[in-house]
DNA sequence: CCTACAAGG
DNA sequence: CCTTATAGG
């Protein structure tokens, strides 16, 4: 059994001064893949670096407290790749990969975007350049016999079930028709499976992140956007797959919630 | 009776939120100077700008979120100026002066400076031209019978029982031998009283400033910089000097304490 | 070690 | 409505 939990946590030294530190030191996982870290190796407080029995490996971006990802993992990874070929994106603490016995494990934050600016454009760069590696990576682990999960932050709700209003939301980047067909494309021609959605086919949800604005959490007003998309041979061996929102309810360290899946691997 | 308070709040919304709201509420003082306001007028928590029986008057920094001086009164003033006729730092948020009956106040917040920068040298002209201003000042107070108060946060410690360490601080802003001799100049020359120190000769202290770095506060390593400086008429009418370090301890609202001093006027 | 601001989300 | 960075203190 290898437990996977993916967390963006909106910066970590916030997230650790308000209870991630309990959430770690809590979970069973045996694999916690972070996104948003926005601190370097350093800036990352003890209390979460030095926690016993965790490996941390962190890929910080090149520009000061923003973006960031992670791994932190039982296991010492055999392997550990920072960024995914891009000359654009490895600098931007956007995508770390580590090797663990028989199965890749990725972190990825995807951009955010923002309709209608260079951000977005930004954004649909790293779509088309991603995609590209996520052929290759699937091409690679079918060659080695090895699972892949990407694990984090993918900033696109696929479908109309994957956020609370998505008729209000038909402009907004992170619901653009062009994001739900690439990761439309990302399953149905690439041939990774989106975890969650298929042990759960039922929606509305449920969804992992939640603005800090208004009422958003309490009236449940999120988005699902943050996913396990593994291999199929992987995504068949889930056999849980839970949002940790009553984590983050207790004592929430971030606006997004943890996604947990098991793998009977 | 005229009871008037000094208090460097280093911000008033955090200090709204810390303590100064129910200080306020407490104070039996009758005019209160404030510096480092670093809001404008709307930008004021409305408990304090709205608070029963008390007349504001803020004089904001040009700068957004800087310096900024005011002036609460139980009494309407019946003439306000802001600034001193200095072309630089008429808008720098630093200086407002208000006639009550028979004394003029005026909230002063001059540059903290840096030792060796251009800080330093904005500084040092606003001394050079402030000084002008006190001579004029301290005329037309005479030619119309009033006395005159400037409160507030001179950013010098005049004397060497005016600071903790003061041989450790020879060379540091503040403390500076041309600093020490313009105060002593406006004393010796000008002819203004120093109000909290003619009632208590004797040092070291006490403080009005302790560095939030390290254990300053609790060590009492701090510094007399907030002052009452006044005509020498109103200076004898002083009956009682007390720098509010309990009020400050209570629920520290600033990293200064308010300098309050009763005059039997 | 604080403040407020700015930019990103 | 959060985060971190920055300048000023």
């Amino acid at each position: 059994m290898l437990t996977v939990t993916t967390a963006n946590v909106n910066g970590i030294r916030a997230a650790a001064r308000k209870g991630f530190v309990e959430w770690l030191s809590d979970t069973t996982a045996d694999v916690v893949c972070l996104q948003e870290v926005r601190a370097t190796d350093e800036q990352v407080p003890v209390e979460v670096r030095d926690v016993d029995g965790w490996h941390m490996i962190v890929a910080p971006a090149a520009d000061k407290g923003r973006a960031g990802v992670a791994v932190l993992s039982r296991e010492t990874p055999a392997r550990v790749q920072v960024g995914f070929g891009s000359e654009e994106f490895d600098v931007s603490g956007r995508y770390l990969e580590v090797d663990l016995p028989g199965v890749t494990v990725a972190s990825l934050y995807l951009p955010s975007g923002e309709t209608g600016t260079p951000r977005q454009d930004q954004k649909e760069r790293f779509m088309a350049e991603f995609a590209e590696y996520l052929v290759a990576l699937r091409k690679r682990a079918e060659a080695d016999n090895r699972h892949v999960v990407i694990c984090g932050d993918w900033n696109i709700a696929h479908q109309e079930i994957d956020l609370k209003n998505w008729k209000a939301n038909k402009k907004t980047a992170g619901f653009l028709p062009e994001e739900r067909e690439w990761m439309t494309r990302v399953f149905d021609d690439i041939g990774y499976v989106d975890v969650a959605r298929r042990l759960h086919p039922e929606g509305p949800g449920p969804y992992s992140w939640w603005s800090y604005r208004g009422r958003a959490f309490d009236n449940d007003a999120g988005w699902r956007i943050d996913y396990h998309i593994a291999t199929p041979g992987l995504a068949e061996a889930a056999k849980t797959a839970v949002v940790e929102r009553a984590a983050t309810h207790d004592a929430r360290w971030s606006d997004h919630a943890p996604v947990t899946v098991t793998y009977a691997v």
